[in-house]
DNA sequence: GTCTATACGCCGATAGAC
DNA sequence: GTCTATCGGCGTATAGAC
């Protein structure tokens, strides 16, 4: 291979998708991580052949299963280590202590530019969920209660101290993560909308929506 | 078929879900709709087999190709219509040529218990399009621009006669759609939070995120 | 670890009787 | 219009050489 043409089984993709899964070794599995992830956020899981797979990561069919033991298995290493980092994106944008405010926003604005930079694997890890075994499913949607959690309390410390007023904290907590997760269904890359500032946009929306000081704009 | 049992091949459905094909004729054609949209709902196109849908509408495997051609047929009536209605219950919610906050309201409200209460069917026409044919496909991505563009245009109102106050108007229309679309995903039955319900928690909310009036609770 | 070749079951769709 | 029977092809996963 020559320095300068990139190896024909190392596809030009986006760096940030290669980002997510830096850590895969070895450097087939990575590969294979990846191609499945494109595959199953553009197809499903279902219309994904292991052919595909195989076929992204510059393998044949049967090099799949030296590294992984079935495609579903595939699928749940993508949305075990994607709700992970999920959950420790919500965990470093709530440290510090700040006020309800300021975390709901930090929050907001960084889930919801994961999901537009991400949302090739943001597809797959909450659209493609009913795909997986029982036992993953249950082990994924107890890390789903998580994030709803940690959400919910933001809300539930902005009432407490009257930062915020919302009817509905368990309703509104759903619409908040409802904004963020559909972003993986609608978003493609565009300069005019980058990931940043559609996390800002949303942070605006979600303050907006709780009733939170800075979204009275109507009423100077 | 005794008077006091249901018929074997008329399963115990929800009556909500009937309702919306009760237009179709024959009866065999409209309980392999109704029986195609459920299993679909529940695990995707691709992984719903005919025989899947024959037996929800207690036929034999080969009754589905009496009334439909193929399984991608089914997918695509399932999902025409279903968007027809989405544009005939906008149409209804927006007539009558009231304000924008009347009318966002509305159309919130309406478009969010569609959702919840016909859940079943929404989540097939929002999640399944890209097992359509590239022309089916084509054809419901413009129904969708159509959608769009009715609450767009009630944004812009709104702007235009400072009622509302929306920094992004193409951005905010769509996050004011996700809210409803996404309750297609995770909205299930439930006594304490009905489609009506929801449907007037989100009308709320969307007046918050468009600094609409009623939405400066804090302001007071 | 990667390949070629293939086993084996499943699925969409059709044939043809009634 | 509905059935039984079945075709042809595809797709996951494995066997075994290198």
């Amino acid at each position: 291979m020559s320095p300068e043409t990139a190896p024909a089984n190392e596809p030009d993709r986006a760096p940030d998708l290669e980002a997510v899964w830096q850590q895969v070794q070895p450097a087939a599995a990575r590969r294979l991580l990846v191609a499945a992830a494109e595959a199953f956020a553009v197809r499903g899981f279902h219309a994904t052949r292991t052919r595909d797979i195989a076929q992204g990561a510059g393998m044949s069919p049967a090099g799949v299963y030296v590294h992984y033991r079935s495609k579903e298995e595939l699928l749940y290493r993508i949305t075990l280590t994607g709700h992970q980092q999920t959950l420790a994106l919500i965990r470093t944008a709530t440290a510090g202590g700040a006020g309800p405010t300021a975390r709901l926003t930090a929050v907001i604005a960084a889930l919801t530019a994961w999901h537009a930079r991400q949302h090739t694997t943001t597809r797959v890890i909450e659209y493609e969920l009913h795909s997986l075994t029982p036992d993953h499913h249950t082990e994924i949607v107890h890390l789903r209660r998580e994030v709803d959690g940690l959400v919910r309390q933001i809300l539930a410390d902005g009432v407490a101290c009257g930062d915020f007023d919302v009817p509905d904290v368990p309703t509104t907590t759903l619409a908040l993560l409802s904004l963020s997760v559909d972003v993986a269904r609608w978003y493609h890359p565009s300069p005019r909308l980058t990931p940043e500032h559609l996390g800002d946009l949303y942070a605006d929306l979600a303050l907006r929506m709780v009733g939170g000081a800075g979204s009275a704009a109507v009423a100077d």
